[in-house]
DNA sequence: ATAGAGTATCTTGACGTAGAGAGAAACTCT
DNA sequence: AGAGTTTCTCTCTACGTCAAGATACTCTAT
């Protein structure tokens, strides 16, 4: 009887037509989510980064030497609009992270690079992440870790 | 190999001193957590609400009649800030939605109550929302929903 | 009883960041 | 050359947190 039952018991008692089965997963599923996310923040915000700025530099230094792509292709995998891109470039280009160079193939494309500065920060938060990663999923066993990333994966192949 | 396999690959290439173990389970949750996010969104954004504000009327509603709670009531459910929760009430306010009552009991705090014209839409939404998660369920079978609900649960409890 | 310190409740204001949609510039293709 | 497309930026709006503040309640020592 977690908080999430409380909920669903409370719609049974008040509105007993409706079918609340599938609210329990989903709501699980969304406060989890939010209280994971706020753990990963800590970690960054220990770092003068947030998972947002990180997920943009990331994605740059995962993408191996020269550590330079478009805001077109940050955009593919970071599931934000292009004006947050926009934005948290220009952020990371104030804090001196990435730099905006010109694109000699099509001017009207820039290409975003990772400063020094930005390979040391993200190579460190990294780290950081990482271990900060295994510690909140430390509360599960090997083998729910394995079943759960099975589920999780299937359903999420049905959104992408 | 969905996307999340290839970011994981991707870091493994660059930086092999890194397990990344976690990192798949963790991102596949945050990324179906956004997913699904904007697809419960849709429905209410179709009905003049949003995520947020049907999160304040829901909480009312199911606390049944007379639909009233204070603000420190609704944030203990919502996971949201004092700030936050006093912004959300001003725009339901606005909205005619609910409205701010004295409390006689305490006249540092104040009362929220659901209007005739609040109560109908929540009533609507909830409907409409309800079938609406069953539809976004039903990517997995009886079977993969009860095992995902079940290690949600253990893993949920952790935090709260 | 009651003054005063500490606590609780809610609001406010500053700030950061997200998305939608329009717009500027350059590319592509016929 | 010109229509349509692509890439990125800009503006507007919405919403979240944090920290500080206003007001009222509570509890204790006298």
């Amino acid at each position: 009887m977690d908080r999430v039952d409380r909920i669903l018991a409370q719609w049974h008692r008040e509105r007993p037509d409706l079918d609340v089965s599938a609210m329990g997963l989903l709501g699980r599923l969304g406060r989890l989510s939010t209280h994971i996310g706020r753990e990963i923040e800590k970690t960054f915000a220990e770092r003068g980064l947030s998972s947002s700025s990180f997920d943009v530099l990331a994605t740059l230094r995962r993408s191996g030497p020269p550590y330079r792509l478009s805001p077109g292709d940050l955009l593919a995998t970071t599931m934000v609009s292009s004006g947050t891109m926009t934005n948290r470039i220009d952020q990371l280009e104030k804090a001196g992270l990435v730099e905006r160079l010109d694109n000699p193939d099509d001017r009207r494309g820039v290409i975003i690079a990772l400063t020094d500065e930005g390979l040391k920060r993200v190579d460190d938060a990294a780290t950081a992440h990482v271990a900060n990663q295994h510690r909140v999923v430390s509360e599960l066993s090997p083998e729910e870790r394995a079943n759960l990333d099975a589920l999780l994966r299937k359903y999420l192949a049905a959104f992408e």
